[in-house]
DNA sequence: AATACTTACGGTTAACTTACGAGTATTTAG
DNA sequence: CTAAATACTCGTAAGTTAACCGTAAGTATT
């Protein structure tokens, strides 16, 4: 009977996970430290113990091995994102009923990110077409010069945001197309920053 | 359960990879010293026997045999790719000198694959814009209808491929633009496959 | 018999793990 | 409300190992 994980050490162990995710290896026990923002290896090491202690936590090798602290669950074999929908310029997303996975690069895993279809080659002007993946972040608030997907009375697209003092500017990635300017009388709404776009042959 | 790698050797195994891609035949231990900055070939062999006893790497041949180490293609939890060289439309294939490599899909980790960065707007009618990269498969060869990178008389271009009876047609993804007719006396070489393509955004 | 290459050995350093003792918050039991 | 247990934190320091260097001898290829 496994004991129940305190809120910070389901934290530590994301730290990992999220390590392992990224750069293939675990972290060392200062690089811990320094992402949880403590001053000491002792506490560190306090945590490794007792999730040890608890079983979920292992120390592949020999003792000593650096980098050897490994996750007792069965983590997921291949980074997925959920395929949430299909996008389509001039139509509202819409939404996928069974919930199909995407194999996607490791770095973009995060429980706020999504993949998107894209559908129909409406999107053209901004070099994406038909059959293309999205990758993005769920927010309502983007930086300047992001680019984002965002519904503009009602029908989706995918363009670069900037902010002005009296309306909003969407860029296309094809210059030869127009500039979308959004006053007060446009009903605009941010879904999410586009990260990553993919294509398979 | 296999060592996890440090990210010194996933960058050791990432030469050695991208030698093997280039030049056909696996680096020589003072190739790889030079490259990774290394002055002695102590440390070379350290990787070497480090690599080979955590399943990493392998000897063909007898012992002393030369530019022998081959990769033993395991799933490695980053996956990665080299990415060899930039294209550009109408141009050779840059290569690239220092050995970079890219996060991919994990699916796509193989020996014979690479990817290359698209550099300017020049593949636009593929719907491949400047900052792109794409992942090929190194190979001569291809299927009637599979996208190749290609050099038609010296100059890059990435099209399907239709072989016919008198010669070949390449088509563009974007129907737009024309296809291509080459026929005897073109100087025409497949350096591989398209399988994917990517964005960061 | 020279050249290009692999393999071996011993030594150094910085990165990393591990242990220990003690202190402070936070939750639980009476 | 108060004591006691539990969860968490600190600082330091000893012990190990990964990652280097230099050199040199052994082996195949030309």
């Amino acid at each position: 009977m496994k004991k129940l994980l305190s809120t910070k050490q389901q934290q530590f162990l994301d730290i990992i996970r999220r390590h392992v995710l990224i750069y293939g290896q675990s972290p060392s026990y200062t690089e811990i430290m320094d992402v949880l923002g403590f001053s000491s290896l002792g506490t560190v090491n306090w945590y490794v113990k007792t999730l040890i202690k608890n079983g979920y936590l292992n120390r592949t090798g020999t003792s000593n091995s650096k980098r050897a602290l490994t996750l007792t669950e069965t983590h997921s074999v291949s980074p997925r994102l959920p395929l949430l929908g299909l996008i389509a310029a001039g139509t509202p997303i819409e939404a996928l009923e069974n919930s199909e996975s995407v194999e996607v690069p490791a770095p973009f895993v995060h429980p706020d990110n999504f993949v998107l279809k894209v559908k129909g080659n409406s999107m053209i002007n901004d070099n994406i077409e038909d059959g293309d993946y999205i990758i993005v972040r769920k927010t309502q608030a983007a930086e300047s010069g992001q680019a984002v997907v965002a519904l503009v009375n009602g029908e989706a697209t995918l363009k670069r945001y900037y902010p002005k003092t009296n309306q909003i500017e969407l860029h296309p990635r094809n210059p030869d197309y127009p500039v979308i300017y959004i006053n007060e009388t446009d009903n605009f709404q941010i879904n999410g920053i586009v990260l990553y776009s993919f294509r398979e042959y």
